[in-house]
DNA sequence: ATGAAAGCGCTAACAG
DNA sequence: CTGTTAGCGCTTTCAT
């Protein structure tokens, strides 16, 4: 059983001898790109089918051709929304035919240009920023005018001219407004605020919260990380509080946290207290009690941003399907406001 | 505000001429091969440093350097235990200066050689397969012997020869074991199996569960996918059954799933009901009750198998540090059995 | 509609 | 120790 000495693989050469047509004639009907006949387009095709050939990217990036791959710059990629977003990226990329890089931001570097582009397999790589948080903004922002990128990001900052066609989001201020409001709604005489960390001052989920209070008094929100620890620490004092009857969670990872800390304190979710979150992880449907929570839905906007990026390398790329709007899923964490002393 | 018609990046001759060398003199420094004066070494090193230059991995993958790139093949990453690894494996190739590309195995496709190598920058690239399942397996075997690759494995089937160094694995049989003889310790007759797909039929978790079992009889192991939701639903007939005191879960998705089924038939956890499973995700410690499990570090895991794959690409690359073993957490999801007739 | 030539940025031989 | 010469596989031009 010798070894066969790893037969190089096919080259666009290959292809063009067995075809009988020269190397230029095989990479236009490999690239769709220039007038072939019908004729010689069958031989090429017939001969790539035969050899097994499939076009070196390396080879093609070098020589300058249309981008056929993509590096996602993304902070910690165990988090929900960072993970489903890139499993859409993943997909969308992979069905055009797209090869995608991954590239973690390290949360306490400075994002530089160099820093940024030397991440990339060529300097001209087309890049998908997921900046949901800081370190992805500044990715973002670090990035060359004018390099091919597209980009999930929180919301477009109003200080900015229309937003560039590539970025996308998901309205996280008209989501944590629907939340607050159905709360509020329960009976309940304000909501506070567990967030996470936004990439910029103004979280939209903060910012549809606070909108939703309306003229009532605005709690202090607090900061509560991105873990169920962080939250299950953030929220001790919170739910110590009888005055505290319904909590927004920044998404259902701290929602979880505020579970635990509820528990653990003898109050009752919902009787006592009221819980939502974000995302509709799909853990959560199973918590006891389960979570009501708004999903969120980043695996379409992965896709959505993909589409976007696509759009830019070939402007007739299919226009990518929109991706969901946010839902309030009202599931058993929630429930109307129990008076906490019962002569009130 | 005139935008400079982006100054293509430098390129190796570009920090030549700076330098006043040779490009195959900077090709030697940048790659730490040949040797290279130092005070030439320094020249060259400042010119780098002025350009701004960064080496072109599609040129140097052309070229048929030293391979500066992986790719991860996997199933779906939003799973625990790939997206674990997957993290583990990124950040050890950043650190060592490794690009890294990910693609995902459709769970349905036979996965070709042909499919495979298509997935692939480059014919050559070096590849790490996270191989917990079926699909990754196939995509393991359909790698050309020869191909540079590592990969996470559930486990060396016996019928092999010696495995490759390259495979890496936990002790799935070892923590199995010690969950289940920790919970019959604790006084159950016996211990329910909620499995997880195996990527072979020998699943190793099955396994320990099993041996623990020593001379009892041995209840038949319930598939439940891998979400809660279908863990949920099968776990539905057997937190009925009261003679079902204890049961043993694939992983932590899984038990969370059971603990919904139990609470929603009445079933308190521990009382009458322990419920433990693997992992350690970070949610789980928060769960309510918070679960008993088997912490599993994939994330050392995905760390071992870079390093495994780097020692093949340059042989005297650092060792990777060991990973750590499986570890039982007891938590508040097990307890003593408690007869579930008085009277029994 | 097709072919020929040049070169992308780099590394592997070789020379010196 | 350092420079020179060939390509790697592909996509531009530009011819035909």
């Amino acid at each position: 059983m010798s070894e066969t000495p790893a037969p190089r693989a096919a080259s666009i050469w290959d292809v063009a001898k067995v075809a009988g047509v020269s190397h230029q004639t095989v990479s236009r009907v490999v690239n769709n790109r220039g007038r072939v006949s019908a004729e010689t387009r069958v031989k090429v095709m017939a001969a790539i089918e035969e050899l097994g050939y499939r076009p070196n990217r390396a080879a093609a990036a070098l020589a300058g051709g249309r981008p056929r791959s993509v590096t996602v710059l993304t902070s910690d990629t165990s988090l929900y929304g960072a993970a489903a977003t890139l499993k859409g990226i993943e997909e969308a990329a992979r069905n055009a035919g797209y090869n995608v890089g991954i590239s973690v931001l390290d949360p306490d570097a400075a994002q530089t240009e160099h820093d940024v582009l030397g991440r990339l397999a060529t300097p001209e790589e087309a890049v998908i920023v997921i900046a949901f948080d800081a370190p992805g903004v500044r990715a973002l922002k670090a990035l060359p005018a004018g390099h091919p990128s597209a980009a999930a990001i929180e919301y477009p900052g109003a200080s900015d001219d229309p937003p560039p066609a590539s970025h996308v989001w998901l309205d996280d201020r008209a989501a944590a407004y629907r939340a607050t409001r159905y709360l509020l709604d329960l009976g309940h005489h304000t909501v506070h605020y567990l967030a996470i960390p936004s990439s910029s001052g103004t979280s939209q989920r903060a910012k549809g919260w606070q909108d939703a209070l309306e003229d009532r008094a605005v709690p202090a929100p607090t900061d509560a990380g991105w873990s169920p620890r962080s939250a299950y620490l953030a929220a001790r004092p919170l739910v110590a509080d009888p005055d505290v009857t319904a909590i927004l969670c920044g998404n259902d990872d701290l929602a979880l946290g505020v579970l635990r800390a509820a528990h653990e304190r003898g109050r009752s979710v919902p009787g006592d207290l009221s819980v939502a979150g974000f995302d509709d992880a799909p853990a959560s449907a199973f918590l006891h009690p389960s979570l009501t929570t708004v999903r969120l839905d980043f695996e379409g906007l992965g896709k959505g941003a993909f589409g976007q990026l696509q759009r830019i390398l070939e402007p007739d790329a299919p226009l990518t399907p929109p991706w969901a709007e946010p839902e309030l899923l009202v599931r058993e964490s929630t429930g109307p406001r129990r008076p906490a002393h019962p002569r009130e």
